[in-house]
DNA sequence: GTGTAAATGTTATTATTTGTTGTTTTATGT
DNA sequence: ACATAAAACAACAAATAATAACATTTACAC
């Protein structure tokens, strides 16, 4: 067999162990030679414990583009369009689905929707995936990649300025896109709900959105569950009395509720 | 038979069996061999059980990457346009990139793209990570996925319907978007380039979008490898004598070169 | 050298994955 | 439609890997 200096030098590596740093760097050009590497395997190529290997590897989750399984690692293939929230989609998340089910119902074939950004409405997205005939609009890449491949539903992305880190586009061009439609519904989260039904944003650009929103949908649907209801955050965008449907969940305190109807919302609480 | 070292390390695999994830990981590259695959072969393939295999699949399922099948699995409609754009992207890569790499010279801090759709326009996006207070427009999801996270460079994405299975954004929506705007650049890929100059297009909607491009950016830049020379497509969206610069790679036949140079563009060859 | 911090190894415990068995389901030929 | 063989499934036992807590070594500054 022909031994090149890469190869001896990797036999070298057996003998006298590398230092933890160059160790990682190794492991990463062995990604190279495939998808996914092997803990046990990887102990033995540097003659250092499993353990070693194994917090080798969950040093690289961090910074290097692997992601960490039983027996190894395998490469994160980033996705073509990986817009996802991640983290915050898990929280809470069977009360936004119990929600998004509510809302679902209210949408028959044919219609044009609005979906704004947020968790919330992503649920949504994913129970119009065998929707007929439906049109969606939105400013959310998530949504938009949920939706990308679902036969029955054209989406239609709004432009506008993607923010660092969000898969969201907000902004004047956004604002500017929306005005060319008219839809049937528009479906909101919001991040807070005052106690006087004021819904609030976390970013201004959003609430501004959001008011253009519920003036081109000829009904508006807020979707938030019970932790947000009295909740304040930086950026108010109207009123649900300026909103058609509100959905929570059952765990909403029923005094809020009641004033809530009071202003002429149609108030809608789902058991979770 | 003569052994390399990763026949070596094939070997080994077989014998000290993979975790379950690099399996996975493995079993959906044979996919690319052809559409579908038999649990049979897989089991003796990684020397694991056909139960183990069964549960791979099953895995596989969940994340809506196959479709399980008696006996054995085939790609998603998803999976294969996701096969189809890798293979797409990596056709005559290392022109791309050093076509992209010329682009990427004529940027300078500060300045406004925009970044048509196309895997070539897709690499210059790459080459622009580091770049410094640049905002890039563009109509494809893939630029936008790609430099979201940089943080020198502001993506505007326009809107525009999702065309089914492509990661980018069509139609008069797209094109009124495009309107807003006004750009340094214009970056473009062509998917044929005729004998006259003329620039082509597969599809209709994103030749009209290309036209509005080269109207609102101040100098336009078209990126196409010696291969699409001479090649020609469905819709034309005008012709080199509209662009400032033309880009390709030295394999390109001189004597066309001299034809698009006579009508008033720079072209640009580089060696791969 | 000595002290300190970082890195590595060890062990016991817990969690995950895999193989095996027996049974049920599905595809295919008659 | 029926019989048959192959494949899938469910449930359990065995093997393998991960984790946490602690002991040990190594690296490095002084």
């Amino acid at each position: 067999m022909h031994l090149t200096f890469p190869h001896i030098l990797r036999l070298l590596r057996i003998v006298k162990k590398l230092p933890s740093a160059a160790r990682q760097a190794h492991i990463r050009q062995r990604f190279a030679a495939g998808p996914g590497v092997s803990v046990s395997v990887l102990a033995r190529t540097f003659g250092v414990s499993e353990m070693t290997v194994r917090r080798d590897l969950t040093a690289l989750e961090g910074q290097s583009h692997i992601q960490r399984t039983h027996g190894g690692a395998v490469l994160t293939e980033r996705m073509m369009l990986e817009f996802d929230y991640r983290e915050r989609r898990e929280h809470n998340r069977p009360l936004k689905q119990a929600i998004a089910a509510a809302a679902r119902k209210l949408i028959q074939p044919g219609q044009r929707l609005i979906l704004d950004n947020g968790t919330t409405t992503l649920e949504l997205a994913t129970l119009l995936k065998d929707g007929q005939d439906l049109t969606v609009i939105t400013p959310s890449l998530a949504v938009a990649s949920e939706l990308q491949h679902a036969a029955g539903v054209e989406v239609i992305l709004l432009g506008g300025v993607i923010r660092r880190g969000s898969p969201d586009l907000t902004g004047p061009v956004t604002e500017h896109c929306l005005e060319l439609f008219a839809a049937d519904f528009a479906f909101q989260g919001a991040d807070g709900i005052g106690a006087n039904g004021a819904i609030y944003n976390t970013d201004l650009r959003l609430a501004a959105v959001d008011k253009v929103m519920r003036r081109v949908a000829e009904k508006s649907v807020v979707l938030a569950d019970h932790t947000k209801i009295g909740a304040t955050a930086l950026a108010c965008s109207g009123s649900l009395a300026d909103v058609d449907i509100f959905i929570t969940d059952t765990a909403a305190p029923a005094a809020a509720l009641k004033r809530f109807a009071k202003l002429g919302t149609q108030v809608i609480s789902v058991k979770p």
